[in-house]
RNA sequence: GGGGCCGUAGCUCAGUCGGUUAGAGUGCCGCACUGUCACUGCGGAGGUCGCGGGUUCGAGCCCCGUCGGCCCCGCCA
C-alpha cells in the first residue's frame, strides 16, 4: 500500500518522473509527451517525460497488444500520451544510472494519443554532447525550450525560491501589500513605460520602476513591515542580466536602523541560498564604499579573490621615469595589484590587462615579472631599481600598476583586477563571497551633464555624521545607502529614507529640483511624510539575478519563462505589435514615425 | 546612441583563392530489426546561403545598406 501521488487526476496516478522502485508491481496511469522513441520492429521503448523527470515505457508482445505496439512504432516526438502499464523492476544489465526512474520501466498495457504533435522546431530531446538551438529560435519557440529538463529546473528553482522568499518575510512579520501597477512615474530616473488613459485623454500612466514611494506611504500609513515580490520596469537598454520587466523582493520597515535592515535582508539571503543547497555565514562583513573603491576599485567587489589593489604612491624614488613622477605630481597615485605566480602570463596575456586600463582611461599599464635575475619589463625601467625594490616581490611575481587620479586610476584598475579573477589558473578562494557596501555617496557626479544626481534615489538620509556638511561640502556627504554584494554581483540595495522635511527639502535644492517638479512629482509623498512619519529604511533585492546565479546560469532569460530579446522584443508572442487606427482614436493618440534620413 | 560577433537543409555546423552539381551529423519520410536507452542497418526527400543593392565573365564567399539574435560601452541608483 504505497500514498496516493499528489499529482494524482482523474485521469492519471502518478507524474511519470516521481515513480521509483518502491512502486514496482503496481498498476499506473500515466501521461507525457513522448521525449524519445527507439523502435526496434516488435519491441518499441518510449521515454515518457513530464515536469517530474522521463521513464521508459516498454511496447513488447509479451504484455502489448498488438496495437500498442504498431502505435507507439509511429509515435513522433512530443506527442502526449496517456499510458496504462503496470511497474517492472528493470534486469541489473538493463538499468539506465542516467536516469532518476532507470532501475524500472512501465509496461505498457494501453496507450491513447491525446494531443498529437507535428514535428517540433527546434528539439526538446538533446544528445549529450548536443549544442541548444540558436537563441532566437529558442525564444521565438518558447514552449517547446521551456519543455527542456533544464528550464524546468530552473522555473522549478525559481518558485520554491519565491515560496522560501514569502515565508522568511511573513515569518519576520511583514505583511505582503501589492501595489500598483498603474502608477505615475517614480524617483528612479530611468525612461519609464506609459499606457495611455483613455477616459482622461492626453494623460498617462507610468509602469513603477518600483514601488519605492508607495512603501514608503505605507510606512506612514503605520503598515510597519511590508514587503511584496514586486514586478517593476524599466525603458532602459538591456544586458545578460537586464531585463525591461523584471522582479524585486521589495521590503521596508519602520522603526529601523540600516543594521536592522541589514540583518533582515541577510536572513532572507541565508533561507534563499539555503533551498539552492548551501550554507552561508551570516553577518556579512561591511566595506565601506570607499575602502571597496581603494581595494577592488569597484562598488561590487568581488571577494572570492585577492589581487587587492596598492597604494604605492609612497614607493617612488627618485630614479623613476618623470612620467611617473609628473603623474603624481598632478595629483595622481600610484595604484598597484600584486599577481603571484603572474610572471607566467604571456605577453599577449599582458597586453591584454594593458589594453583594459587604457580602454577606462589610464595611460597605460605599468608591469614588471620578477625573474631569476630580477625585474624585467617596461615597468621595472620606468620605475627604476629603487622604486622596484620598495614595492618588492619573489621570483614568480607579476606586477601591474597605473598612475591617475583616484576616479580614473581606481575603476580602471578595478577592470585589471577582474579581468585577472576571470583567468582560468586563478581559482577563487571560496565559492560564496558575501559584503555590504556601505557609506555611499550621497551623490555622484553625472559626467554628461556635470551635475550632481542622488547616486540611489533622492529620499536617501544622509549619513547623520554628515548633516552638517550638507550646506557647505554637500558633495562629500555619505549616505544612509547600503548594497548587498555577491561574488561580484549587487544582488539589490537599500537606504535609511529622509523624514526631516527640511532635510529633504535641503536635497531637492541641491539636486535642483524645481519647486513646481516637486510637488508635482513627489507632492504625494511629501504630504505623507508631512503626515507623521516613523524612521524607516529598506532594501530591494534583484530576485531574477538572484535565481539566475542560484541556477548557475550566466542569463536572465534562463530563469524568465517568457523573456524579452536585448531590443526588448518578445519574440514568442510578438510583442510589441502596432495597434489599430481605431484603438489610437480611443486612447486619442496619434503616431507620428520619424523617416530614417 | 556606439562597438564587436553571428545569420548556409527543421536543428547544429563545414564550405579552401570568387569557379561550374552547396556538403556532413542529426531530425523527418520509407524499409528491416524481440531489450533498447543519443538503438542499429539500408534507402529517400529536404536549400530564397536572412533581405536589398553593387563589383565581377562568374558571388554562400568581396563591397554598401538593411533586418534579426547575442555580448559589451553609454544608459539603467
Amino acid at each position: 500500500m504505497t500514498v496516493a501521488s499528489t499529482f494524482a487526476t482523474s485521469r492519471r496516478s502518478h507524474l511519470c518522473g516521481e515513480l521509483r522502485e518502491e512502486h514496482v508491481g503496481e498498476t499506473v496511469r500515466l501521461g507525457g509527451w513522448v521525449h524519445r522513441t527507439r523502435s526496434l520492429g516488435s519491441i518499441v521503448f518510449l521515454d515518457l517525460r513530464d515536469r517530474a523527470g522521463l521513464i521508459q515505457a516498454a511496447c513488447d508482445p509479451r504484455f502489448s497488444p498488438a496495437d500498442v505496439i504498431a502505435a507507439a512504432d509511429r509515435l513522433g516526438a512530443e506527442t502526449v500520451v496517456e499510458v496504462d502499464g503496470v511497474v517492472a523492476r528493470r534486469p541489473a544489465e538493463m538499468v539506465n544510472k542516467d536516469m532518476g526512474t532507470g532501475t524500472i520501466e512501465l509496461q505498457v498495457t494501453a496507450l491513447r494519443i491525446v494531443g498529437p504533435a507535428v514535428t517540433p522546431a527546434i528539439p526538446v530531446a538533446r544528445g549529450k554532447d548536443e549544442k541548444l538551438a540558436a537563441e532566437e529560435l529558442r525564444l521565438k519557440h518558447r514552449i517547446l525550450d521551456l519543455r527542456r529538463p533544464e528550464l524546468q529546473a530552473n522555473m522549478i528553482l525559481r518558485h520554491r525560491l519565491l515560496q522560501v522568499a514569502r515565508h522568511a518575510m511573513s515569518s519576520h512579520g511583514f505583511l505582503e501589500i501589492e501595489t500598483p501597477i498603474l502608477t505615475k512615474t517614480t524617483p528612479e530616473g530611468a525612461r519609464d513605460y506609459l499606457v495611455p488613459s483613455r477616459v482622461h485623454p492626453g494623460e498617462f500612466y507610468a509602469l513603477p520602476q518600483s514601488p519605492q514611494i508607495y512603501k514608503q506611504l505605507l510606512m506612514v500609513a503605520g503598515y510597519d513591515r511590508y514587503f511584496q515580490i514586486a514586478r517593476c520596469f524599466r525603458d532602459e537598454d538591456l544586458r545578460a542580466d537586464r531585463q525591461p520587466e523584471f522582479t524585486q523582493i521589495d521590503l521596508e520597515c519602520a522603526f529601523v536602523t540600516q543594521e536592522d535592515v541589514q540583518a533582515v535582508v541577510e536572513r532572507v539571503l541565508v533561507a534563499l541560498w539555503k533551498e539552492a543547497g548551501h550554507d552561508i555565514a551570516i553577518p556579512f562583513q561591511r566595506l565601506s564604499w570607499s575602502t571597496s573603491m581603494e581595494r577592488f576599485g569597484i562598488d561590487k567587489p568581488d571577494l572570492r579573490y585577492g589581487f587587492e589593489l596598492e597604494n604605492w604612491t609612497a614607493h617612488v624614488q627618485g630614479d623613476a621615469a618623470t612620467f611617473v613622477h609628473d603623474g603624481i605630481t598632478v595629483g595622481g597615485l600610484l595604484r598597484g595589484i600584486r599577481v603571484p605566480g603572474g610572471a607566467a602570463l604571456s605577453r599577449k596575456d599582458i597586453d591584454a590587462l594593458a589594453a583594459t586600463a587604457k580602454s577606462n582611461g589610464l595611460g597605460g599599464l605599468l608591469w614588471a615579472k620578477r625573474t631569476e635575475t630580477g625585474w624585467e619589463g617596461q615597468g621595472a625601467k620606468a620605475f627604476g631599481a629603487g622604486t622596484m625594490e620598495k614595492i618588492g616581490g619573489v621570483i614568480g611575481d607579476l606586477i601591474v600598476a597605473g598612475v591617475g587620479a583616484d576616479s580614473v586610476a581606481l575603476p580602471a584598475m578595478g577592470q585589471v583586477r577582474l579581468e585577472l579573477t576571470r583567468r582560468p589558473e586563478h581559482a577563487p578562494a571560496t565559492a560564496h563571497a558575501f559584503c555590504w557596501i556601505v557609506d555611499f555617496p550621497l551623490f555622484e557626479l553625472d559626467a554628461a551633464s556635470g551635475e550632481h544626481t542622488p547616486s540611489h534615489h533622492p529620499f536617501t538620509s544622509p549619513h547623520p555624521d554628515d548633516v552638517h556638511k550638507l550646506e557647505s561640502v554637500p558633495w562629500e556627504c555619505r549616505a544612509m545607502h547600503y548594497d548587498a554584494v555577491y561574488n561580484g554581483n549587487e544582488l539589490g540595495s537599500g537606504s535609511i529614507r529622509i523624514t526631516d522635511p527640511a532635510v529633504q527639502e535641503t536635497i531637492f535644492r541641491l539636486l535642483k529640483v524645481p519647486a513646481e517638479e516637486i510637488q508635482r512629482r513627489f507632492g504625494f509623498l511629501l504630504d505623507g511624510l508631512a503626515a507623521g512619519a516613523p524612521p524607516h529604511g529598506g532594501f530591494a533585492l534583484g530576485f531574477d539575478r538572484i535565481a539566475m546565479l542560484l541556477a548557475g546560469s550566466t542569463s536572465l532569460r534562463d530563469v524568465i519563462a517568457f523573456p524579452k530579446t536585448t531590443a526588448a522584443r518578445a519574440l514568442f508572442e510578438g510583442a510589441p505589435s502596432p495597434v489599430s487606427a481605431r484603438e489610437l482614436a480611443a486612447l486619442n493618440i496619434a503616431v507620428s514615425i520619424k523617416e530614417q534620413s
